[in-house]
DNA sequence: AGGGTGATTAGG
DNA sequence: CTAATCACCCTC
């Protein structure tokens, strides 16, 4: 009955792409999702759970289909869709999406934004959903945040490259998104390193 | 192009 | 305890 199974088997790297078109909802407002990377937990040196379980990110170290939220840069929140049986923290970021529904409710989350830029980035697809901290470790399955399987997209309308915003493991290509969509965020390199240059 | 913001983490 | 870092967004 719930293809939501079948949507998150596999390792990250895999699901990932299959996520794109998949609808995440919370209350009156619908996302359909357009962009997503993929983390690789303790084989990956860009993933929280790169250096082994800590408080913050013990929920991806459990079941998949729950969602791991985080708090960074002071003032924002991002979440992922948890892959991969207990104890393999692999994780897939929801980095941008489309509003499907719920366009006025999620306008009033985002004052002012623009329809395709409602949900374009990781902390404004958050925003725009209402979800904060306290979402963390929800099941997906059961709410209050949901996630919907929606329409399946061939392998040559997904586009691919390289990870925003991390200093390490810069180089796996292991961003996918709808090409060409408008709600598809813009890259930026890391920060270099601090160092001589 | 640059600043805001505070949790989280590793290291002494 | 301290200091560096941070899967970002907004305004200039």
């Amino acid at each position: 009955m719930s293809g939501l199974r079948e949507l998150l088997d596999g390792s990250s790297l895999e699901v990932a792409p299959r996520l794109l078109g998949a609808v995440i909802r919370h209350g009156a407002v619908s996302v359909r999702l357009t962009e997503v990377e993929a983390y690789a937990g303790e084989q990956d040196p860009g993933s929280h759970a790169f250096n082994g379980p800590t408080p913050r990110n013990q929920v991806m170290f459990g079941p998949s289909g729950h969602l791991y939220c985080y708090f960074v840069y002071g003032m924002h929140v991002c979440a992922n869709v948890v892959v991969g049986p207990p104890g393999d923290p692999a994780a897939v970021l929801l980095r941008a999406g489309e509003v499907v529904d719920g366009h006025q409710a999620a306008l009033q989350n985002r004052p002012g934004a623009r329809h395709h830029d409602l949900a374009r980035g990781p902390a404004r697809l958050c925003r725009a959903l209402g979800i904060g901290l306290q979402h963390n470790g929800c099941d997906l399955q059961a709410g209050p945040i949901l996630l919907e399987v929606g329409e399946r997209h061939p392998d040559s309308a997904i586009a691919s490259g390289p990870r925003v915003g991390l200093r390490r493991a810069p180089d796996r290509p292991w961003r996918f998104w709808l090409d060409g969509h408008p709600s598809v965020s813009a890259y930026r390199p890391a920060a270099p390193l601090k160092g001589p240059s």
